[in-house]
DNA sequence: CGTTCTTACCGTCTTCTGGTGTTATGTTAT
DNA sequence: ATAACATAACACCAGAAGACGGTAAGAACG
């Protein structure tokens, strides 16, 4: 199988991947047993029923006797789409390109993004700083890092996202109020952000409300996809920021109708 | 040094174990050198000072040029009381012990304490369950486990406890209301609970009024020590846990005062 | 201005955990 | 009852991360 838009294949530990794949597999195919799966990925019966345990764990799949099938799409898409998620460099640039808008002592809410990730490894250097996220990697990283208070954003935790919501996270975002705002959405028009998901949908939201300054950090994959809730117009983010792989024939659309876009540089 | 007041060495990683024979090193002697740690510990002076910096995030000792001293007991004590906290096995007894309360489908409150750390590794057992805690480690280890619920309580991090706390977490717990809370403190009288720390009493207080049975896990070094802050009164729990290793005579003055005691076999 | 202490960087070593297969035991369907 | 499938229990291996020291550059103190 070849799946990947554009190179970059690794950045993401075997298991994962593999993980990732079956995932693709089992999509495509509707359902199929164990036993298909050992052939096409060449792993043992043991690795399988183990990848389809956690696939299942993050609600991807659904097992039975004999086999597995796929959950509604809704939930595979966001969480493959986020694993299978490379784009690395991109990834990189658009965060050193956010950092620029940091400046030490500020208070900073995160998404659960892995845009918003890749953010966190710079922050070390941006000290002291306030930083609010409800996303569970991220958390672990900031509670390394010293001379950064750290606010969990506590809630419901969801395996396919790693990160915490439901109203218990709604509320606990809407008792605060920081300077910005750094997040991501599953897909990107000309007017609107969108998101797969209603209840991270809630979260977003709340955030939106509770900063001052709002980013939208967008690598190139999100611009040609759509998903199902409407998120916010565009105008609501400050800034957008994009990366350099964005084609200009989708950038100009949105400067169009009125968003500030920025390109980050590799 | 001799330090341990009972067997029982291992159980922490090396660097961890320094760290904490370190902390105690300095509480001891008030303030001391970097040089002064390697002749005492027989490792390299930037070893030392690579502990150094690791005690000091956790806010345990303070640097300045030529030397550390040590903060105000109350951090230190919470501190590496729990670092050096060992009684492993009386741990996992009370753990086991307090697991026999929890009944499937039930939702759980946890302090941030290695006991209530203990319990969470018996939860796989107990599914479906609810379990709401404000203690990275648990967090961590709960978002791994199918057909657990985890509600995070959010907050501000603490590194000296590896928790979240504050209002905001307080706000957390007020928001909640579980079956069972299961918690722990600095120290045991005859008729009282006591902490070191006035924020993290704040939380432990907004559980216990957020759980319908309140169980308080005692390992019996608790029993000996003493502590600033007046948590609560003993008998508003339902149930004090203590293990098998805890004198009698430590125990009975609890029961005359009207303390629910059980005490958990090996 | 020099001494002392601290940090930054690099290379090595070790330790440890994650990933895997194999075999054995358990469970469900036919 | 038996075959197919699933889980559990070891044991092995490798890659990665951590721990550590040394040296050199930097900062604070006298």
């Amino acid at each position: 199988m070849t799946t990947d838009v554009d190179g970059d294949t690794t950045e993401l530990s075997r298991p994962a991947r593999r993980q990732a794949e079956i995932a693709a597999y089992v999509v495509k195919h509707g359902s199929v047993s164990a036993n298909d799966l050992v052939e096409a990925f060449g792993v043992s019966v043991m690795t399988v029923h183990r990848d389809l345990d956690e696939l299942e764990r993050q609600g991807v799949v659904r097992k039975y006797r004999g086999g597995v099938s796929a959950q509604p799409t809704s939930v595979f898409e966001s969480n493959v789409a986020y694993r299978l998620n490379t784009a690395h460099a991109e990834k990189a640039a658009i965060a050193r390109h956010a950092r620029t808008m940091i400046e030490p002592g500020m208070s900073v809410m995160l998404d659960d993004s892995t845009s918003a990730l890749a953010l966190v490894d710079l922050f070390e250097d941006i000290t002291p700083l306030t930083v609010a996220t409800n996303f569970l990697p991220a958390i672990t990283k900031l509670a390394q890092l010293r001379d950064i208070t750290l606010l969990a954003l506590g809630g419901i935790y969801s395996a396919t996202h790693d990160s915490f919501g439901g109203m218990p996270c709604a509320e606990a975002v809407e008792a605060l109020h920081t300077d910005l705002l750094f997040c991501s959405v599953s897909a990107v028009s000309a007017t609107h952000a969108f998101h797969q998901e209603e209840e991270i949908v809630l979260v977003k939201r709340a955030m939106l409300r509770s900063a001052r300054t709002k980013v939208l950090l967008v690598d190139h994959a999100k611009l040609q996809r759509t998903a199902l809730h409407r998120l916010a117009p565009l105008t609501d983010f400050d800034v957008v920021i994009v990366d350099e792989k964005t084609p200009k024939t989708l950038i100009d659309p949105l400067r169009d109708h009125g968003a500030t876009v920025e390109v980050a540089k590799i």
